[in-house]
RNA sequence: GACCCCGUAGCUCAGCUGGAUAGAGCACCUGCCUUCUAAGCAGGCGGCCGCAGGUUCGAAUCCUGCCGGGGUCGCCA
C-alpha cells in the first residue's frame, strides 16, 4: 500500500506484463512488493503465489515469465532470480546511486504541498495539577504528528485546550485561600503549576479527614462524601465563579496565571509550541444551542425534560446532552467547540484529538453526533488515540503519589545524559553552558524517543530506572550517528569534491545497504502521515542510521585514496545526516552537530 | 453483564494491507579503539508468536471460541 518510488515504477510494468503474458489485468495496487531477504541475491522481492490463478502456470514459470518481461522492459532491473514462487530483482547500481544524488541535493522528506489544512489538539491540560509522564506521550505523539503532517505537504494548526474551570480548580482555589497563608510562587520558590496542584492535594487530604470524622460521628460513607463541609464550600466557589463574583473570578486569574507560568515553562523545555490556545472557560457554554436545533431537527429527543441522543441503532448507547435543568454536559461542549473550529477555519479538511483511549467511546459518541447534525466535515474529525504509560509498579495514580512527574523525568533524564558525557570526556573544549544545552538535547532526544518509537495505540511500560536508556535503539544512538556525520564533513570541509555527473564508482554492499534504507524512506513518511503514526517513522529512521553505522565502521570515507569513491561516500553520508536530521525534526527531537 | 483495546525472546518493543528459516534493543557471553567520535561495530546465547479450532497452496498476521491483562459504559469531566 505504501509504495516507494521503485515500487511505483515497477507496479506499471508488472501490469502490463500480465496482459501481455496471461491476457490478465491486474490492479498495480494489490501487487506486494518486499525487501528481498539478505540470504538471496536481489533488491526488490514480488510473490507470485497470488497469481497463479491468472496465469495459469506454476509458480516457478510464472516468475521467469515475469522476471523476463521485466528485465527486458524495465531500464533498471538488471538481472533476477527465482526461488520458488519468489521474484527477486536486482536492480542497477545506476537506479541507487542516482537516487543518492537527488538526496544529496534536496530533502527527500518534504512532499509537495497539498494545499490542505489540517488541526492538530495535542495537549488539553487541568489547571489543577502538573503535567505528568501521560502528558509528556500525549504531546510528544501530537507534536510529532503535526509536524509529519507539515512534512507531508499539508499546512498544521496545533492547538492545545485548557481545562481551566470546573469544580476541580474550585478546590484548588478554596484550599489555597484557607490553608495559603497568601503563598506565591514567589515566596515559595515553587513553579507556579506544582504550587497549585499542592493545594489541590492538601484539599483532598482536608476532605478525606473530614469524611472520616463524619463516618466516625456515624454517617454512612456515601452520605459523608457528598455532606463534607469543604466540598459544599468548593460547589459554592463554582457557583460564585458562574456567577461571575469578582474575589473568585480574581483569584481564579491569579492562581491560573501561575499555572500557565508553570506550563510554558514545561513546554518550552519539551519544545513544542501551540497556534492557538483555547480556553474551557470560554467554550464551555458553546454547543447548547446546536443541541436545541438538533432536538428541532427531530436528531435528538426529550425525555424527564432532558435532551437525549440515540445511538442504539449504531451499536451505542443514549446519551443525555442537556440536563433537566437546561445546562451542559462535556459532549455538549465538545459539540459546539468543533462546530466553533471549522467556523474558524473554513477550509479545514482534518481535525485531531490527540486523547487518551480511555476516552474512544467519548470521541464515537461525539464525532457520530456531528454525522448526524450533518456536518459534512464529520468524517474528518479523528482521535489520535493512545495507550496509558504503566509503570513498573503498575497504573499511575496521584492519590498514591505514584504519578511521574513530567518536570522531574525530563531532569532525570538530562541528569543521566550529563553523566555519560562527563564520564566519556569528549567534550573537553565546550563551555559549561555548550555542555548543558547538548545535555538537555540528548536527554530530552531519549525521553521522547522512548515514547515515540511504541506503536500510540499500545500501552507501553516506562521504567524509570531501566527507560533512561542511551544506548541502542534510542534518541542519543541516532543523534551519534549525525554528529559523526557531521564531524566528518567539516573535516572534508568544502576542499572536497562535489559528486560529479560522471558514472558513480561500483557500489559496495555497504554503502547499497545505506541507500535502500534512504530511499525507502520517504514511502514511510507518508505512511506515518496516513497513519498518523510516528513510530514508524522513528523505527526506520532506526534502521537507516544502523545501515549508516555498518557503513562507517567498515568502509573508509575520508581515509579512502580515491577521489570518486571519497566523494560519493561523502555525499552518502551528507545526504544520511541531512535526511536523519529531517526525520528527527518530524519525531520533534533536535540533533547535535557533536557529542 | 455489554462493548472496545492488548497478549511475540528473561525484560522493553518491531513485524500484523496473509508469504521464504519470526526481527531489533536491553541483559548475559566473545572479539574489535597506533585509521574518519567505542553513546559504535562484528558475533554468540535466547521463541509451543497466550491456548484451541477454522479459512488458505501458505497464518504471528484473517475468522470463531476460550484464558489472561487493561479500558469504557453518569443528567461527572
Amino acid at each position: 500500500m505504501f509504495q516507494d518510488r521503485l515500487q511505483t515504477l515497477l507496479a506499471p510494468a508488472l501490469q502490463t506484463a500480465f496482459q501481455h503474458l496471461f491476457q490478465a489485468s491486474i490492479d498495480a495496487r494489490t501487487i506486494a512488493f518486499q525487501q528481498t531477504r539478505p540470504e538471496f541475491e536481489g533488491d526488490v522481492t514480488i510473490n507470485v503465489f497470488p497469481f497463479l490463478k491468472l496465469s495459469g502456470k506454476g509458480p516457478e514459470q510464472t516468475a521467469q515469465a515475469l522476471g523476463e518481461h521485466l528485465q527486458a522492459q524495465v531500464d533498471v532491473v538488471e538481472r533476477f532470480n527465482v526461488v520458488k514462487g519468489f521474484l527477486n530483482i536486482v536492480i542497477a547500481d545506476r537506479y541507487w546511486s542516482g537516487f543518492l544524488r537527488e538526496a544529496a541535493g534536496a530533502d527527500i522528506l518534504l512532499f509537495p504541498a497539498t494545499g490542505r489544512k489540517m488541526m492538530v489538539e495535542y495537549a488539553s491540560p487541568n489547571t489543577n495539577k502538573p503535567l505528568h509522564l501521560g502528558h509528556l506521550r500525549n504531546i510528544f505523539l501530537g507534536y510529532s504528528v503535526a509536524r509529519i503532517l507539515q512534512a507531508a505537504g499539508n499546512e498544521v494548526v496545533k492547538v492545545q485546550v485548557i481545562n481551566d474551570r470546573g469544580i476541580h480548580i474550585c478546590k484548588s482555589m478554596l484550599a489555597w485561600r484557607k490553608f495559603g497563608q497568601g503563598e506565591t510562587p514567589a515566596s515559595s520558590g515553587l513553579k507556579g503549576d506544582k504550587l497549585v496542584g499542592k493545594y489541590y492535594v492538601e484539599f483532598d487530604k482536608r476532605y478525606r479527614a473530614e469524611i472520616e470524622a463524619l463516618v466516625a460521628g456515624g454517617m454512612a460513607k456515601e452520605e459523608a462524601e457528598k455532606k463534607a463541609p469543604l466540598l459544599l464550600e468548593a460547589q459554592e466557589m463554582l457557583r460564585q465563579w458562574e456567577a461571575g463574583d469578582p474575589d473568585v473570578r480574581a483569584l481564579w486569574e491569579r492562581m491560573n496565571g501561575w499555572v500557565y507560568d508553570g506550563f510554558n515553562a514545561s513546554y518550552a523545555r519539551m519544545g513544542v509550541e501551540f497556534d492557538k490556545d483555547y480556553y474551557e472557560s470560554r467554550t464551555y457554554v458553546l454547543g447548547k444551542q446546536d443541541v436545541l436545533d438538533g432536538l428541532k431537527k427531530g436528531v435528538f429527543y426529550e425525555k424527564d425534560g432532558a435532551v437525549w441522543v440515540d445511538n442504539t441503532q449504531e451499536g451505542l448507547d443514549e446519551k443525555v446532552l442537556l440536563r433537566r435543568d437546561g445546562t451542559s454536559v462535556y459532549m455538549t461542549q465538545d459539540i459546539g467547540t468543533a462546530i466553533q473550529r471549522f467556523q474558524e477555519y473554513p477550509g479545514l479538511s482534518k481535525l485531531i484529538y490527540t486523547v487518551g483511549n480511555e476516552q474512544d467511546y467519548h470521541f464515537k459518541v461525539l464525532f457520530l453526533i456531528l454525522r448526524k447534525l450533518g456536518f459534512p466535515w464529520a468524517d474528518e474529525l479523528f482521535h489520535l488515540s493512545y495507550g496509558m504509560v504503566d509503570l513498573p509498579s503498575g497504573k499511575m495514580k496521584s492519590r498514591e503519589g505514584t504519578v511521574v512527574d513530567a518536570d522531574d523525568i525530563m531532569d532525570e533524564m538530562v541528569e543521566e545524559a550529563r553523566a555519560k558525557g562527563e564520564e566519556l570526556s569528549k567534550l573537553d573544549d565546550f563551555t559549561a553552558e555548550e555542555k548543558a544545552r547538548l545535555f538537555e538535547m540528548i536527554g530530552l532526544a531519549a525521553l521522547k524517543y522512548f515514547l515515540l518509537k511504541v506503536d500510540p495505540k499500545k500501552r507501553m511500560l516506562f521504567d524509570p530506572a531501566a527507560s533512561i536508556d542511551l544506548q541502542g535503539h534510542t534518541g542519543p544512538f541516532i543523534q551519534y550517528t549525525y554528529a559523526r556525520i557531521q564531524s566528518l564533513l567539516r573535516k572534508a570541509g568544502s576542499g572536497d569534491a562535489p559528486l560529479g555527473s560522471g558514472p558513480a564508482p561500483a557500489l559496495m554492499g555497504e554503502e547499497k545497504a545505506v541507500i535502500k534504507q534512504l530511499h525507502h524512506l520517504p514511502a514511510v513518511l507518508n505512511e506515518a502521515a496516513v497513519r498518523l503514526d510516528p513510530a514508524v517513522l522513528a523505527n526506520q529512521t532506526y534502521e537507516l542510521v544502523k545501515a549508516y553505522n555498518t557503513f562507517y565502521q567498515s568502509v573508509p570515507v575520508m581515509k579512502e585514496e580515491d577521489a570518486a569513491k571519497r566523494a560519493f561516500r561523502l555525499a552518502l553520508s551528507a545526504a544520511v545526516g541531512r535526511t536523519v536530521k529531517k526525520a528527527m525534526w518530524c519525531l520533534g527531537i533536535e540533533v547535535p552537530e557533536r557529542m
